[in-house]
DNA sequence: TGCCCTCGATAACCCTCATTTATCGCCCCC
DNA sequence: GGGGGCGATAAATGAGGGTTATCGAGGGCA
């Protein structure tokens, strides 16, 4: 058995493809076909449903690719490793970020690019379930989400800033926060509903008896923030207008009664071995402030 | 980079000795030697110590040999997963056993062996402390030992029985049951300082404030079973009782005050995947039933 | 219905590279 | 000082993974 044969496995498994599986794997076609029916051979199992076109993995086959992709990931940390110890650490740290915390990517990467000049980054936008799939398939290294209600059995989490909530208007009232309650029947400029961030702002709003009207919804955190910018009121989190600043001409309210909180953090695959990046990271985190 | 590499690293830790190393994987000594070297030279590190000996693993070599073993592991895992869904349940499943457990041993495994008759088993005698190290280096699969202060930090524990204790003596007293104080000076034949089932009894003696006479000292449970068959009295675990009965002519007394007991379990690695002789174990294990 | 295009399998050749055998150099120990 | 153990080196070899070229089967479309 062969480590590439494991790689064309995975890469057949995430191209769902032979042609594309091979160009990701910079060989032939022929040669990750072969190579994936000598797997098949020697494991004595049909990995992969061909009804002349790639059809699926075989159920055998998705319970063996991830033996092969945790195999992988133990050759990937022993290569890092590897290169940690003879050079300056280096490497590509793939972070899966929900999409209400990537103005917050920066802030947390910051002191781990800093510290660590041959280190890349590579953000992967996802939904927390994706972020949670892609830890198993170790398809990303790190992810960031809401800790709340995390399993807490397959994965570490660290803290890293508590998310409040704001919000942005253009009303020009004397005080400084604002009670959910308010918000009823009020236009808004919100996230689409499934997503986490909105969940949460709906609950509560449902919760103190506040219709939500969504004028305008988005599931694009860039798109919302122009729309702020145009004079839109939108709830937002506090990270965000630390990172972006309140527009001109409006205000951030503190919203309160009650005064909602959501842990965001970093979930790290639970292995005694960590790889360098992921200790890199997890150290340049104590330095992280965020209000 | 190859995966017999990576077994030549393990192999060559093991054995610590570049012939039998090279011998242990089937091949010539200058294959090993050679593909020892352009591992070094791939990862830009070096692994070995070699005074024209082999001398030891380097501090990097020993750091990156737990990267090899983790990969070895998850092939392993990937092979035994897939002869299991092609064929039936087979392989040989590694066990480290404290010898206080060992008679246990035979009890624990056989449901697991009328079950899947084309597994097989290595019972390997450990301390606790080398459960926990070779649990680590995958030098075994699970192991078998008190589970009272385990950190249970990197394994999962699945309790089997409690270990309870008797006293194995030849007096012609009236009472099924003695307390712990009347051993006071009591000529003893017991396991030897070092072994955890020892210190148990001296911890409760020495809290009872009773002197121990430790007339025979043995560190093999068969040579003191042989003692007792020959007349002497000795602190045992019930479990043994229950095995090989009371020798003839001798007497089973129930130690109370305090009636002390203390866990045996399993300890298996903590980790999403688990090996198919390890889930199969863990099935048979629910049947177990010792008193 | 027939053409074409896509996708994966097969065939034949190549060429890298791990492995083997043979041998050397070094050190330790008698 | 010689023998033996240990690991490195050299040369020969062949197994096997890689490549290009080609085929065959569907599916879509006119």
């Amino acid at each position: 058995m062969f480590l590439r044969q494991l790689e064309y496995l995975d890469a057949l498994a995430r191209e769902r493809h032979f042609g594309r599986a091979a160009k990701a794997c910079h060989v032939s076609q022929p040669a990750l076909s072969v190579a994936i029916r000598k797997l098949e051979r020697e494991l004595g199992v049909e990995l992969v449903h061909r009804d002349r076109h790639y059809d699926d993995l075989t159920p055998e086959g998705r319970k063996l690719l991830r033996w092969a992709q945790q195999t992988l990931a133990g050759v990937e940390g022993l290569r890092s490793e590897a290169a940690s110890l003879s050079r300056e650490l280096s490497g590509r740290l793939r972070l899966g970020v929900i999409p209400t915390a990537l103005p917050a990517a920066a802030l947390v990467a910051q002191p781990l690019l800093r510290a660590h000049p041959g280190v890349d980054l590579e953000i992967r936008s996802l939904s927390s379930i994706e972020i949670g799939r892609e830890l198993e398939a170790h398809g990303i290294d790190a992810g960031i989400t809401y800790l709340d209600n995390e399993p807490l059995g397959k994965v570490r989490a660290t803290r890293i800033y508590d998310e409040t909530y704001a919000l942005l208007t253009a009303d020009d009232r004397p005080e400084t926060q604002i009670a959910w309650a308010r918000l009823d029947g009020y236009p808004l400029c919100l996230l689409t509903p499934e997503m986490q961030n909105r969940r949460i702002i709906d609950g509560v709003l449902a919760d103190r008896g506040a219709r939500v009207v969504a004028r305008i919804e988005t599931n694009s955190i860039s798109a919302l923030l122009s729309f702020a910018r145009a004079g839109w009121s939108c709830v937002v989190s506090r990270v965000w207008l630390t990172l972006y600043g309140v527009p001109e001409g409006m205000r951030a309210l503190t919203l309160v009664d009650p005064e909602v909180s959501h842990e965001v953090g970093l979930l790290t695959p639970k292995s005694d071995l960590v790889a360098p990046v992921l200790r890199a990271l997890l150290e340049a985190l104590g330095e992280v402030q965020i209000p």
